[in-house]
DNA sequence: CTGTGTGCAAAGGGTTTGCAAGTAC
DNA sequence: GTACTTGCAAACCCTTTGCACACAG
């Protein structure tokens, strides 16, 4: 089932259905957070190497079927991409929560994305925000 | 007059005055941007290493005097801290927009930072808004 | 004088790249 | 069979850390 559609995904874009590939998006599909290379690699049951992950994940992105959810100093972490929206002129926005305990990355599917007007000045292309704090889940168990 | 500024900044803090603390805060003063630890190397009159200039910016985000205004996997970038209001309640917002073609990361000082309510599934501590995209110098120049 | 700060060197972690072998189509 | 992918190794870049020397207060 999962499969299947990522089998078509993966066709529609011209990109070559590997194993190393199904078992990536398989994981995006899966959990509910973006993940970096190296969480990637952690859950991966056969083992690759993290060169080859990256240049998946590379593919992924100028794909459009990920995206860059949040990136600091320890990495970048990916999330699927699910919110575009063909033909739209809107400003490509996402809204993330990151958590300072466990570190997931949230993608916060419901919200909509604030706009404020600067366009005097720039030229917006893309709109980022993102939140940060403590996750229910690390909140209950304190 | 700016290193008048700088010095009272300094001992404020209970920093020693060093010559590479001044032209680095120098240097944020005069510039509108945010700056990464090679742009300051690149910037700096008398010669210095980079490792310096991050145990200095460390220092510096310690203090509160600078903050981390974006990160990519490219680095950080700092920038001046001068939006901390004593006693505000608020989250700690910052607006920040970053240029897809000179990569310098502006501070929207004019700007709030919307809110979003997620109260009920995060405890948010902090908010990030950065927009990207063409930055008037850059777009002007095409 | 004393403790903080700097210079230098080396190491650490994430990411990119070159090249040859492998595989989907 | 051919072009795209992978595996492996090495290199790159940003950042952190250890230690001895230098300097501000």
């Amino acid at each position: 089932m999962i499969e299947q559609n990522i089998g078509s995904l993966l066709e529609a874009h011209g990109l070559k259905k590997t194993a190393i590939r199904v078992e990536i998006l398989g994981l995006f599909k899966a959990l509910p957070y973006a993940l970096a290379a190296g969480d990637i690699i952690a859950r991966m049951k056969t083992l690759h190497d993290r060169v080859t992950i990256y240049r998946a994940l590379n593919s992924f992105e100028e794909h459009g079927i990920l995206h860059r959810a949040s990136e600091d100093a320890k990495g970048v972490k990916y999330a699927m991409r699910i919110d575009r929206i063909p033909g739209s002129t809107q400003a490509d926005g996402h809204a993330h929560f990151i958590c300072d305990a466990c570190s997931n990355t949230y993608c916060l599917k419901g919200v909509g994305v604030p706009e404020i007007d600067v366009s005097k000045e720039y030229a917006v292309r893309r709109v980022d925000y993102t939140l940060s704090g403590i996750c229910a889940e690390c909140d209950g168990r304190r």
